[in-house]
DNA sequence: ACTCCTTGGGTTTTT
DNA sequence: CCCAAGGAGT
């Protein structure tokens, strides 16, 4: 290791071994190599990886920090605990949270399980789910958690009841008490419980408290701008004692104020902190001037933040270019041919990144880039673990894991089915909180006389099943995960099920499910995974591959956690958020609308706008070389075509730093000037038509093509209905599969498709009386209904 | 009990 | 558009 490698204000940071530390550090400006070499310092300074802790973003970020940190000082880094909050208070909860109540195989609800759950609370209180909307209760009580307000906490809130009666939810603290203490009857704990009962295991259990505050000698913490107030509390506690703290941030790069984050927990480090250190790293090594200088004017138009200068001594470079396209499809069209040219120059695909504010995006970036043979992959989240058919398979292993996991059972319960129906399933449920138990528990003990009306032949069934269950639970701490849910696929009949089934939608489903397995198995052969007993303070490894920790892993994986070798050579896809941390050489930014980025949600108050431009921050400083923008002056958002305007962002950037290039004025799709216009036509009745559509569908490990049934609706009124009234000529753009016209000569019809030749738009229209017509739209004077 | 289909509602970002 | 829930028919 050579501190050579550091600028002044680097290695500063690096070497100041004792007292609190703030590091504001800038986009690119060395943030992760500060942090590697600081942990390697403190490594060579006879520090015990034992006793430093650090906290990341992602999984990911942790696992090359350790890498980097053992190309610095050796293989002893390897017993260092790094991780995100999440994964490494998961952890030290299966060890210690008995002494809150949990058992070391408790299971992690996520988003999905919690709104189940919820919507069945809220039915089972009689509350009206128009009012009580799952994903907004759930949102309205992780903030609560985020801010470690419990539901008894909560119940004497009037200020918080208030606001809830103002959305119609004056019950929602009762919905987050019964929620909470579901939860706990499925020994589960959702997202927000980890780092909430992480605070109560540190606030009631004085041994664990001490004995972990006495081993985080060195406490690190990364992006500390989009920690919560339940996390900075932790960190805080586990600070109390050695005091050598040492956070890395930047204000203008905090983007996940919906999830709790406060930004103020950096503002004010040096409130809780009067001795500390601050350094600013503002040196930025990774992008041309002209990008460094183009961020900068854009945050430049945020009020709150932080007074810094970032410069870069790198090369001009070429300009920031924007280019406005006429729709969706040729967003994508251009930007898939943009980059087939990065890459004929020479570029790698994966330094070339394409970055959206929304999932949905995704689809015609992705159509685009199949089209021209270009290899990519997409970092969705959850895209392969929400699959239905892995949940299912997921759900069994839950169950086995954890007896109590509710949700589990109810998901799985019938399926395969085994005849066990809503009837069966409503008394199983009665039972339950007749004997306080889970469903499980609840079925395991039924006799065929029950007092719940529970017919023998259902009694039977349930009791096999549990017997099933059983067999696999008492397995799993002798036999690892793969060979577990191998037998588990198999004896499920889940394997069957599929296999049975000819349909090809079918078939993905059985290679999703051995997609899984494959993705157990190099979980069982994967031996970097370290885990250091903080229990003991023995400084051991555990090659732990059992089924429980495999459960515990995915369910806490980040989008971008994904094996390196999958994404090799391939550009990539994701959104803003899940770009946090990463670089790239060729960045395209796309959808640089109003309404979609800054997105319509943001408009109501100054700090959303001003957190959607430092998103915008986050986008524009992921690039070292080239960084594109792009818009659609049309696009289809949920169904429905509409006419967008230019993000007021792409303005905010300084001219001298941008080539601009509308082709507004020149395309031959011009709209009326008519500002966020939408058309949905008035018509409502729908034909709903089935029919078969190529797909793309991420696994684990590649993209494929795939069949998969879609439903189209369209919408159309009766044939032989003719109206009289409100027609008038229709614009181009109008013109769209789905819309009736009338035509001089041929009446009424319905628009199939359309396509543009030549810059014309030509639309094929069916005719009620003359059938099948294509019209060159220049010449042909369509009218449309006004509305 | 199960399946298919209609209908309705929502729609940012994620551990 | 996309999903989920409920209804009708088997």
């Amino acid at each position: 290791m050579n501190l050579d490698d550091l600028n002044i204000e680097q290695r500063n940071a690096v070497t100041q071994m004792k007292g609190p530390i703030m590091i504001v550090a800038g986009a690119g400006s060395g943030k992760t190599r500060t942090l590697t070499y600081r942990i390697a310092h403190l490594l060579q300074q006879g520090v015990s990886p034992y006793n430093i802790i650090a906290l990341t973003f992602t999984n990911k970020a942790a696992k090359e920090m350790k890498d980097r940190i053992i190309d610095l000082v050796g293989v002893q880094a390897n017993a260092l605990l790094a991780g995100t909050f999440h994964s490494i208070f998961s952890r030290i909860l299966r060890q210690e949270g008995y002494k809150i109540g949990y058992d070391k195989n408790y299971t992690i609800y996520d988003d999905d399980d919690s709104k189940k759950l919820i919507a069945d609370i809220v039915k089972g209180l009689n509350l009206d789910d128009k009012n009580y909307r799952k994903g907004k209760v759930l949102s309205r009580i992780s903030q609560a958690k985020c801010a470690l307000f419990s539901p008894m906490d909560y119940e004497n809130r009037p200020d918080f009841i208030a606001e809830d009666e103002k959305s119609n939810m004056g019950m929602l603290y009762k919905v987050y008490q019964i929620y909470q203490n579901r939860l706990r009857q499925s020994m589960a704990m959702d997202f927000d419980d980890i780092l909430f009962n992480m605070n109560i295991l540190l606030r009631d259990c004085k041994d664990v408290k001490e004995k972990l505050q006495r081993r985080f000698e060195y406490i690190l913490v990364d992006e500390y701008q989009d920690t919560n107030y339940s996390q900075y509390l932790i960190v805080k506690k586990l600070a109390e004692y050695h005091r050598n703290i040492c956070v890395v941030g930047d204000d203008a790069q905090s983007i996940y104020s919906f999830r709790g984050a406060n930004i103020s927990n950096i503002l004010n480090f040096n409130k809780d902190y009067p001795d500390a250190t601050t350094y600013k790293l503002e040196q930025n090594y990774r992008s041309t001037k002209n990008i460094i200088n183009a961020a900068n004017s854009i945050i430049a138009h945020n009020e709150n933040q932080i007074p810094k200068t970032i410069w870069t001594a790198n090369d001009d470079g070429s300009l920031l270019s924007y280019k406005a396209l006429s729709s969706d499809r040729e967003e994508a069209d251009w930007v898939g041919r943009k980059i087939a040219t990065d890459i004929e120059a020479g570029e790698v695909g994966k330094e070339i990144a394409i970055l959206y504010r929304t999932n949905s995006q995704s689809r015609a970036f992705e159509d685009s880039l199949r089209l021209k043979n270009i290899p990519y992959i997409i970092y969705s989240g959850t895209s392969f673990y929400s699959r239905k058919e892995i949940k299912d398979v997921l759900a069994y292993l839950r169950l086995v894991v954890n007896h109590r996991d509710d949700e589990a059972f109810l998901r799985i319960i019938n399926y395969p089915a085994r005849g066990i129906g809503a009837t069966t399933m409503d008394r199983l449920k009665i039972a339950s909180q007749t004997m306080e138990s889970s469903l499980f528990e609840t079925a395991e003990r039924l006799t065929f006389d029950n007092a719940f009306n529970i017919s023998k032949r259902a009694v039977q069934t349930l009791i096999d099943f549990c017997t099933m269950i059983n067999s696999f639970t008492i397995r799993i701490d002798s036999v690892d995960a793969y060979t577990l849910g191998k037998e588990i696929v198999q004896r499920s009949g889940i394997k069957t099920e599929l296999s049975l089934m000819k349909d090809t939608e079918d078939k993905d489903r059985l290679e999703n499910v051995e997609e899984l397995l494959v993705g157990m198995q190099s979980f069982v052969e994967n031996d970097e995974e370290n885990i250091v007993d903080s229990l003991t303070g023995e400084e051991i490894s555990i090659k732990d591959k059992t089924l429980d920790v495999f459960l515990q892993q995915i369910s806490l994986m980040t989008s971008t956690d994904v094996d390196e070798n999958d994404s090799e050579g391939k550009v990539k896809l994701m959104t803003i958020h899940a770009a946090k941390g990463l670089e790239f050489n060729n960045v395209y930014v796309v959808g640089m609308e109003e309404n979609l980025f800054p997105s319509a949600m943001s408009f109501a108050t100054r700090d959303d706008i001003e957190e959607e431009r430092r998103l915008f921050y986050v986008a524009v400083t992921r690039a070292r070389k080239h960084l594109y923008l792009s818009s659609a002056k049309m696009r289809f958002r949920n169904g429905e075509l509409s006419f967008t305007e230019t993000s007021r962002f792409v303005g905010e950037i300084d001219k001298k730093y941008l080539l601009s290039e509308d082709t507004r004025e020149t395309s031959p799709l011009r709209v009326k000037e008519k500002i966020n216009f939408s058309y949905t036509p008035r018509e409502k009745e729908r034909t709903t038509i089935t029919l078969k559509k190529k797909q793309p569908l991420t696994t684990l490990h590649h993209n494929v093509l795939t069949e998969k049934k879609t439903t189209t609706t369209i919408n159309l009124k009766p044939k032989g209905v003719v109206e009289e009234d409100d027609w008038r000529l229709a614009d181009f753009a109008e013109v769209e599969p789905g819309v009736k016209v009338r035509h001089s000569k041929f009446g009424c019809g319905v628009v199939v498709s359309t396509e543009v030749v030549d810059r014309d738009k030509r639309a094929v229209v069916d005719f009620f009386q003359f059938g099948n017509k294509t019209l060159i739209l220049k010449f042909a004077k369509l009218e449309i209904k006004e509305n």
